[in-house]
DNA sequence: GGGTTAACCTAACACTGTTCGGTTAATCGG
DNA sequence: CCGATTAACCGAACAGTGTTAGGTTAACCC
C-alpha cells in the first residue's frame, strides 16, 4: 500500500486502539503486530507515530493517571488524603491491566509528580514535616497500588475442593470471586479509613 | 554432549541459579537461554527438570513465600498482624526483582493460603467477623505489596534539576534515591502502624 | 550383556520488538 | 502546472523469546 490519501494512523488512534486490546486481552496481550492489525496496517507502520512500544504504555499511563483529582485538601487534609486515594484507585481499577506496568516507576512521570506535589504541600500545610508528609503520601501510595493489582480476592479459585479440608479457617473462599468486586472496594474503605484514622 | 556420568542439572540447582540471574539482571534478565547457559548446558535441558517457565517462577515464589512467619498471634491480634507483616515483606524485600511477578496471584499459592489461614482465623479468634477478617488481611497485604513494590522511592530521580521549579513541594525529591531503602522502611512502618492502630 | 531409561544435544517453530530500504501519494515552491 | 520534498505505509529482515520434536549416548537393571 503506498501513501493513502487520509491518514490510517495518528498517535491518538493508536493509544486508544491499544488501552482496548490491553483492557480486552491483557498487558501480554498486546503485541506491535496484533496492534497494527486491529488497525488495518503492517506493525512497522506503527514506529512511524510511537517511538518504542514502551513509549506508547508510557504515555496510555500518563492519560490514566490525568484523571487523578487531587483538588479535595481545601476542607481538612484527612478528607483529601481519603478523596485523593478514592480517585487514584478508580482511575487504576478503570484499566486493570496496566496496573502491573504502572506499578513500577509511578513517582517519575510527570502526571503522577503534579500530583504527588500537590498532596506534599497540602500534608505540610497542615502541620506534618516534610519527611511525615513524604511517608504518609507514600503509604497512601501503598494501599492505592496494592488494591489496584487486585492480587487479592480475585486470585482465588471458585472451586471449593481447592479449599475444605486444607484450609480450616478458608472453607467459604470459593465465594470469593464471585464478590470479589465488592469485597476489593471495602477491603480498600477499610484499608483506607484505618490508615488515616491512625495517623 | 551424551549422557554426563553425573547430572549436571536439577530442580534445585536450576531454581537457585534462576533466582540469582533475577537478583543480579531483573525479572526480564532472566531467559531459559541463558539459564541454561549460566548452568553449562543448552536451553532443551531444563525442559527435563522444569515444566516450563512460569512454573519454575512459581516454584522460586513458592520458596521465597514459605520463609514468612505467622507466629505472633498468641500474643495479640494486633502484635500478631504487625509481624506477620514485617515477616511478610522481610521475604519479599530480600528478593525485590520477583515480587511483580508474586504480585499478579499470591492468593492461590499453596504457601500463601497456609498463612493466610492462620492469618484468617487468629482474627476470627480475636472477635472479628468472618468478613472483616478477610478485609483485614486483604488491607495488610495492600501495604505489604504496595510497599515491596518499592514504586515510590526507589522511582525518583536523582538530578535535582527535575524537580526545582516544576514541582515546588518536591524541590528536595532528588535526595531520595539516596535514602529510598530507610525511607522506604519508615513509610511501611508508618503504614503499618497508623493501619493497625486505626482498626 | 541386552533392553530400557535418563540426560543431554541440535534444529526448528512461532512468536516478540524493532530497523532498514523501498514505493507511492500528498504537499509545497516557483 | 511541474518538480522536489516529505509523509505514510509496506516487505523483509535481525536478534531475541519460550517451547517442542527427534536424535545420541551413557548409566542402570535384570
Amino acid at each position: 500500500m503506498p501513501r493513502p490519501s487520509t491518514p490510517l494512523l495518528s498517535p491518538d488512534r493508536i493509544r486508544s486502539t491499544a488501552l482496548a486490546i490491553i483492557d480486552r486481552d491483557g498487558l501480554d496481550g498486546l503485541s506491535m503486530r496484533k496492534l497494527a492489525a486491529e488497525l488495518g496496517v503492517q506493525a512497522a507502520s506503527l514506529y512511524g507515530h510511537v517511538r518504542t512500544k514502551d513509549q506508547l504504555l508510557n504515555d496510555i499511563a500518563s492519560s490514566i493517571l490525568s484523571t487523578v483529582d487531587v483538588s479535595g485538601f481545601d476542607v481538612d487534609w484527612r478528607e483529601g488524603l481519603i478523596r485523593c486515594a478514592r480517585s487514584y484507585r478508580a482511575a487504576l481499577s478503570s484499566h486493570p491491566n496496566i496496573v502491573p506496568f504502572l506499578a513500577y516507576g509511578p513517582a517519575g512521570r510527570d502526571e503522577s509528580l503534579k500530583r504527588l506535589d500537590i498532596l506534599h504541600g497540602a500534608l505540610v500545610d497542615a502541620g506534618w514535616s516534610r519527611r511525615e508528609a513524604t511517608m504518609i503520601a507514600a503509604g497512601l501510595m501503598y494501599i492505592v497500588f496494592g488494591s489496584a493489582l487486585s492480587s487479592f480476592s480475585s486470585g482465588f479459585s471458585a472451586d471449593p475442593a481447592d479449599y475444605s479440608g486444607r484450609y480450616p479457617h478458608l472453607d467459604r473462599a470459593h465465594l470469593l470471586p464471585g464478590v470479589a468486586r465488592e469485597l476489593d472496594h471495602d477491603s480498600f474503605e477499610l484499608a483506607l479509613a484505618a490508615f488515616v484514622r491512625g495517623l
